[in-house]
RNA sequence: GGGCGGUUAGCUCAGCGGUAGAGCACUUGCUCGACACGCAAGGGGUCACUGGUUCAAUCCCAGUACCGCCCACCA
C-alpha cells in the first residue's frame, strides 16, 4: 500500500487538462473506527475512482473527519469522569477543548488507517478535519452571510432539550419510540359554580403545572357556553380560561384539551395565537423549578407525575385513566426522553433555502440512483422546519456572533470585525462585547464539506475544476442529516449543485437480517474479516452483493465464497506461469489465429463491456458477477482446459496460446484492480493501481468462432451428461460414434479430437450410419452421439432417461405450437420472435425424433 | 396516521414483457499433475394472492395479505 502512497498516484491534478472525476468522501467521525457500513462506503467509492483513474480521468477523492460535536464531546466527558474531572468545575472551556484536542490526535488516525488496509485510495494529502483553520473560516463566513442575508436569525421558541447533555437538538436527532403509555383524564373546576367541570386528558400529567388554558373547538356544541370561563388548575390552583381554538379535535378526548404552552410543540402554538402566557415549569435538568408550588421544587420530572397522580387521586380530580401506545421523543444520542423547552436559539430559515435545492433534484441536475430515494429527499425538503443550529456545547465552532451590553447583535467573522462594527454603532470605542457561547450543530459545517474543502471561500484551481462533483456515495439515513444540506448550501455559496450523482448504497445487517449494533452483539468488524479472508475478499464480496434498493445481509459464507475466488485466481496464474505464459509486448489480440484463442478474446470482450456498463450505472453487482463469471466459468473452467496439452506440449498454436493466456489473465487482473486491489497487483508483478484501463477496437471479437466453440461445450457437455446419468465410472474410457453428422460437424471433430477425447473421456471416435446395440445416444445439433456401452448399460436406466428427455422435448414443442396456433399472435408479435419461436420448434422435434428413434431401438 | 420498499429454488439474492438465474447449501461421482478454498454431473421454483392490460405477464396496472423501513403533534 506504502508504494501506491508514496508513488503519488491517490493525487489530483487541477493543472492538467483531464477531464475531473471527484468524490467528496463522507466524513466519519474522527474519533470513530471502521464498521462495516464504512467499509462498504469506502470499497464502492474505491471501486469508481479506481476506474476512473485508469480511465484517465484527473480523480479527486477528497478524504477527511468530522468533528462530531456531541458523540465526541461524550467520549472526552466520559473519560474525564473517570478521573473524577467535571467540565465545567474543574476544566473551564478552554482546558476542556484542550483535552478534547488531545483526544483528537490521539485516536484521530483510527479509522483513515483502517481505510488504508481496506485499500482506499483516495488523495491523502488532502485529508482535511471540520474543524480545522480553513473549514472553520468558511463556516464563519457561512454563517455571517446568511446572517446578513436573514437566512439565520435567533428566536425563542420551542425547542428539543436534552436534558442529559443541556442542550438544544435538532428535530433529526430526535427518535420517537412507540411506548405503552397511560393516559389520565382529569378535571377541572370551574370557577364560581359547584360540581362544574371540565375535563381534560393527558399522558404528561405534571405539566399541568404550567398549564395556562384549556381549549375546546369553537363548534362543539358540549362546550359552547363554557367558552370564557375560568377553570382551577389542581394542585396548582390557579385560574385559567377557557378559550375556543380549531386545534382542540372534538373526537378526541373528552373534547377539551389543556394547554401548556412552554412544553408541547401544539400548545406553543395555540398560546401564540391566543396570547396566553408560557410558564416554563422545568430546569435545564427537566426538574421543577420555582414556578411551581414548593413541594414540588427540584423534583425530577418523573418523580413528580407519580406525586402529582397521587395527589389528583386524593383531591379526587383523577377521573378514568386508559391504557395507550404512544411515541415518546429519545435524545439519539443521550438516550434521554427529550422535553420541549423554551430557549434562545439560532435558527436556518431551510423552507427558504430548501426551495431550489428541490429544484435541483426535479429538474434532474441531481439524480439520485436507486431513484426512489427521491421521494424521501423531496419529502423531507418540503416539510421544512427551521433548523435550530445552535448547540449548548464547547466541542465545535462557537457561533461568531457578539452582544453588546444592552443585547444588540454583531456577527462578523472576527473578534475585531465585530468590536470595529459596535464601536462604530455606538460611535465609541472599546464597547464591551459579550461572545456568544454555543457552537453549530456539527452539520453545519457538513454541509459546507463539498466546497469547504476545495479551499472556499478563496477562488482556488481545485474549486474551480472539481466542484460540482461527479458523484456521492452514502447511506440513505444520511440523505436528510446531510445530503439534503450539502444541497442547501452548495446551491446558495456556489451557485450550482454540488453533485450529479447521489448513489444511495444499502445498509449492512447481519445474515439474519438484523440491523448490526453493539448492543446486539452481531457487529461484523471489518478488520477481523480483512484479517481472516483478506481485504480483497471483503470487497469484492461487499461490491457483489450492493445490488440496488435493497440491504446487505452479509454472511461468512458468502465472504468465504469470494475468498476462493481469490484464490482460483491466484492458482490460475501459477498453472500460467508454471507454464511458460509470459506476456509479450507485442502481442495483438486481434491477429490470433486458433479458434479458442479468437473466442476466449471475443468473451473477454463482452465480459468487459458488462463489466463496464455495470460500475457506470452504479450496478456494482452485475460489474463484479460480469467479471467473476468470465474468470471461472470461462477461462478457468473451459479456455484453460482446451488448451491444456498444446499449451504444455509442442505445436504449431503453443506459442500463441501461451501468449493469449498470459495476455487475458493479465486482462483479467488488470479489470479486476478497482476490485481487488492487492492480489492483482501481487499477481501481476505490476502496479495495476497506476495502469491505463483497456481499451480494445471495436473489431475485436469473433462470432464464427464463439459459434464453433459453443458446438465445442455442448459436445463435451452432452457427452459428460449421459456418462453420469447412465453411470459410466468416471474413469472409464468409452468410444464415440456419431450419426449423421454434416461436414462441418466432421470437420470440426477433426480438429478438436483431442479436446474430446481428453475432456469427456473418450478413446475414439469414429463415424456410422447404423445404430449399435446397447448404445446410450444424445443428440447434439443434427448428429446422434451414441457411446456403446453394451456391457454396463441398463436398459431400463436408459429408458427412462430418454423418455424423460423426450417429455421435455414434447412439452416445449406443445407449448411452442399453442402459441404458432394462435391467430392473434401471428398477427401481432414481431416477426423475429415468431421466426425464433419457429426455428426451437424445430430443432426440438429434430431432437425429439432422434431420441424417440432410439428409444424403440432399445425395444 | 402518511410515505417508501419487499414478497422469485432450502438460505441469501439477481432478473423485470417473449424458453425461470447466480452464490451458498444439498445429492452423486472424481487422488484426470493450477486449484478439494477444487473438478464433473444432478435434484429443487403454479416467480405471495386476486383481477386487469397485452398476441404474450415473474416482469406493466389495480386491489388483497403479510414483512420491513422512514416520517408524523393526536391531547
Amino acid at each position: 500500500y506504502e508504494k501506491w502512497e508514496k508513488s503519488g498516484v491517490f493525487s489530483c491534478d487541477p493543472a492538467s487538462n483531464k477531464a475531473p472525476y471527484t468524490i467528496m468522501m463522507p466524513p466519519p467521525n474522527v474519533t470513530g473506527s471502521l464498521h462495516m457500513g464504512h467499509a462498504l462506503n469506502t470499497t464502492l467509492q474505491d471501486v469508481l475512482v479506481r476506474y476512473h483513474r485508469m480511465k484517465g480521468d484527473d480523480t479527486l477523492w477528497q478524504p477527511g473527519t468530522d468533528h462530531a460535536g456531541i458523540a465526541t464531546q461524550m467520549v472526552v466527558e466520559r473519560q474525564l469522569a473517570e478521573k473524577q474531572i467535571v467540565r465545567g468545575r474543574d476544566l473551564n472551556r478552554e482546558q476542556f477543548l484542550e483535552k478534547v484536542w488531545e483526544w483528537k490526535e490521539h485516536s484521530g488516525g483510527t479509522i483513515v488507517n483502517q481505510m488504508r488496509a481496506l485499500g482506499a485510495t483516495p488523495d491523502w494529502k488532502r485529508e482535511r478535519f471540520t474543524m480545522d483553520e480553513g473549514l472553520s473560516r468558511a463556516v464563519r463566513k457561512v454563517f455571517v452571510q446568511l446572517y446578513k442575508e436573514g437566512l439565520i436569525y435567533r428566536d425563542k421558541r420551542l425547542v428539543n432539550w436534552d436534558p442529559k447533555f443541556h442542550t438544544a437538538i435538532s428535530d433529526l436527532e430526535v427518535e420517537n419510540k412507540e411506548q405503552k403509555g397511560k393516559m389520565w383524564h382529569i378535571r377541572y373546576a370551574v370557577e364560581g359554580e359547584i360540581a362544574s367541570y371540565i375535563t381534560v386528558a393527558t399522558t404528561r400529567p405534571e405539566t399541568l403545572l404550567g398549564d395556562t388554558a384549556v381549549a375546546v373547538h369553537p363548534d362543539d356544541e358540549r362546550y359552547n357556553d363554557m367558552i370564557g370561563k375560568m377553570v382551577y388548575v389542581p394542585i396548582a390552583d390557579r385560574l385559567i380560561p377557557i378559550i375556543a381554538d380549531e386545534y382542540a379535535d372534538p373526537e378526541q378526548g373528552s373534547g377539551a384539551v389543556k394547554i401548556t404552552p412552554a412544553h408541547d410543540f401544539n400548545d406553543f402554538e395555540v398560546g401564540k395565537r391566543h396570547d396566553l402566557p408560557m410558564i416554563n415549569i422545568l430546569d435545564v435538568n427537566a426538574h421543577l423549578n420555582e414556578n411551581v408550588p414548593e413541594a414540588y421544587q427540584g423534583m425530577e420530572r418523573f418523580a413528580a407525575r407519580k406525586k402529582i397522580l397521587v395527589e389528583l387521586e386524593e383531591l379526587d380530580a383523577l377521573v378514568g385513566e386508559e391504557d395507550v401506545k404512544n411515541a415518546i421523543p429519545y435524545g439519539d444520542r443521550s438516550g434521554v426522553v427529550i422535553e420541549p423547552y423554551l430557549t434562545d436559539q439560532w435558527y436556518v430559515d431551510t423552507p427558504t433555502l430548501a426551495k431550489p435545492a428541490l429544484e435541483a433534484v426535479r429538474s434532474g441536475e441531481t439524480v439520485f440512483h436507486p431513484k426512489q430515494y427521491e421521494n424521501m429527499y423531496f419529502r423531507w425538503l418540503e416539510d421544512q422546519q427551521p433548523w435550530c443550529i445552535s448547540r449548548q456545547l464547547w466541542w465545535g465552532h462557537q457561533i461568531p456572533v457578539w452582544y453588546a451590553e444592552d443585547g444588540t447583535v454583531f456577527c462578523e467573522e472576527t473578534e475585531e470585525e465585530a468590536q470595529a462594527a459596535a464601536d462604530q454603532h455606538f460611535g465609541e470605542a472599546g464597547v464591551v462585547l459579550t461572545r456568544d457561547e454555543d457552537v453549530l450543530d456539527t452539520w453545519f459545517s457538513s454541509a459546507l464539506w463539498p466546497f469547504s474543502t476545495l479551499g472556499w471561500p478563496d477562488k482556488t484551481p481545485e474549486l474551480e475544476k472539481y466542484y460540482t462533483t461527479s458523484v456521492l456515495i452514502t447511506g440513505f439515513d444520511i440523505i436528510t442529516f446531510w445530503v439534503s444540506r450539502m444541497m442547501m448550501m452548495g446551491i446558495h455559496f456556489m451557485g450550482e449543485v454540488p453533485f450529479k450523482d447521489v448513489y444511495i448504497h444499502a445498509l449492512v445487517r447481519d445474515s439474519k437480517g438484523q440491523k448490526m449494533s453493539k448492543s446486539k452483539g452481531n457487529v461484523m468488524d471489518p478488520l477481523e474479516l480483512i484479517e481472516e479472508f483478506g481485504a480483497d475478499a471483503l470487497r469484492f464480496t461487499l461490491t457483489a452483493m450492493a445490488a440496488q434498493g435493497r440491504d446487505i445481509q452479509l454472511s461468512n459464507d458468502r465472504i468465504k465464497g469470494y475468498r476462493n475466488f481469490c484464490t482460483k485466481i491466484w492458482n490460475a496464474a501459477r498453472y500460467a506461469q508454471m507454464n511458460g505464459c509470459e506476456l509479450d509486448e507485442n502481442f495483438d489480440p486481434a491477429n490470433v489465429e486458433y479458434t479458442p484463442n479468437q473466442w476466449i478474446i471475443s468473451a473477454l470482450k463482452d465480459a468487459k463491456t458488462n463489466l463496464e456498463k455495470g460500475i457506470e450505472n452504479y450496478r456494482f453487482n452485475e460489474a463484479a458477477n460480469a467479471i467473476y463469471s468470465f474468470t471461472w466459468g470461462t477461462f478457468c473452467d473451459w479456455y484453460l482446459e482446451f488448451t491444456k496439452p498444446l499449451l504444455q506440449g509442442e505445436s504449431e498454436h503453443t506459442d500463441e496460446i501461451k501468449q493469449t493466456t498470459a495476455w487475458v489473465l493479465d486482462q483479467i487482473l488488470t479489470l479486476l484492480n478497482p476490485m481487488m486491489p492487492f492480489i492483482t497487483e501481487e499477481i501481476s508483478g505490476k502496479m495495476l493501481t497506476a495502469a491505463a484501463w483497456p481499451e480494445y477496437s471495436e473489431s475485436l471479437g469473433n462470432n464464427a468462432a464463439r459459434e464453433e466453440m459453443d458446438w465445442l461445450i455442448a459436445m463435451i457437455s452432452q457427452i459428460r451428461s449421459v456418462r453420469a446419468d447412465m453411470n459410466v465410472p468416471a474413469g472409464a474410457q468409452i468410444d464415440l460414434l456419431i450419426k449423421g453428422a454434416s461436414e462441418t460437424t466432421k470437420s470440426r471433430v477433426q480438429t478438436y479430437a483431442e479436446i474430446i477425447q481428453r475432456m469427456a473421456r473418450i478413446v475414439s471416435i469414429d463415424y456410422t450410419d447404423e445404430t449399435p446395440k446397447g448404445a446410450v445416444q444424445t443428440v447434439v445439433g443434427e448428429a446422434t452421439l451414441m457411446l456403446p456401452i453394451a456391457d454396463i448399460i441398463d436398459l431400463d436406466q436408459e429408458r427412462a432417461r430418454l423418455n424423460k428427455e423426450i417429455g421435455k422435448l414434447e412439452a416445449d414443442i406443445q407449448k411452442i405450437d399453442q402459441k404458432l396456433g394462435n391467430e392473434k399472435f401471428v398477427a401481432n408479435a414481431p416477426a423475429e420472435i415468431i421466426e425464433e419461436q419457429r426455428t426451437r420448434r424445430e430443432a426440438a422435434e429434430s431432437t425429439r425424433d432422434k431420441l424417440a428413434g432410439a428409444l424403440k431401438q432399445l425395444g
